[in-house]
DNA sequence: TTGACACATAACCATACGGATATACAATTG
DNA sequence: CAATTGTATATCCGTATGGTTATGTGTCAA
């Protein structure tokens, strides 16, 4: 009985800098195969592969092929909620120490 | 031979939902000690204290020594960088393809 | 001084993770 | 058709991660 797969969330898929990376190499360059993307790292294939799978079940790319290879984009709308997320600590690298910040804090949860 | 132990990083460290749960409430609440910051949570005292050894690692807490509590505080100037990381996809969520996205779309191959 | 409390650290365990190699398969080329 | 290329998946491996319980240490109260 294979367990689930539960689908991995953006943070930790952030977490990875090969992830990092590639992500921003597709953002840069745009539309780029598998074997595009390997080539300025040293490690596998399968490696990076498995990389891709995770940022496209975390939402951040797409791909569809085209004759045999597999183009990726950025779809990284999921990356909003980790913006979000990280503002509400934006007082803390700003210099400006309102006690303004408090009311970022509603939003706990 | 014990290998050094590498310092955590900050993205791997706001990668755990314990460690983001903490922060938040950090920066929403002020200052906590340990037994506080436990309380919301069912895992166990060593568990939180592993967390916020990583946390203040990555330069995301500080904590000084109060009687017998140790109070622990947001320091998310660290949390800069991921921010400006994030702000880099900032044309895949917002509606409006600025000049700038325009540009780096052409730059596909 | 003794005991309770607050916290950190140590030791251990199960699972997740990132990598490798081997292989399968679809698409193109000869 | 067979061979080659591009990529995904399967399997395995070592290490990292997040949790636990046990224990050590400093501080306060009685």
């Amino acid at each position: 009985m294979t367990p689930a797969t539960s689908t991995p969330d953006v943070y930790s898929a952030i977490g990875d800098p090969t992830r990092r990376a590639l992500l921003l190499r597709l953002a840069a360059e745009g539309q780029k195969n598998v074997s595009e993307l390997l080539e300025p790292f040293s490690i596998s294939q399968p490696a990076i592969s498995k990389h891709l799978r995770i940022l496209r079940e975390a939402g951040l790319v797409r791909s569809h092929k085209e004759g045999r290879l597999r183009l990726y984009e950025v779809e990284a709308a999921s990356l909003r909620q980790v913006h979000d997320w990280v503002s509400h600590f934006e007082r803390y690298w700003d210099q400006k120490l309102d006690a303004l910040g408090d009311y970022l804090d509603r939003q706990e949860r």
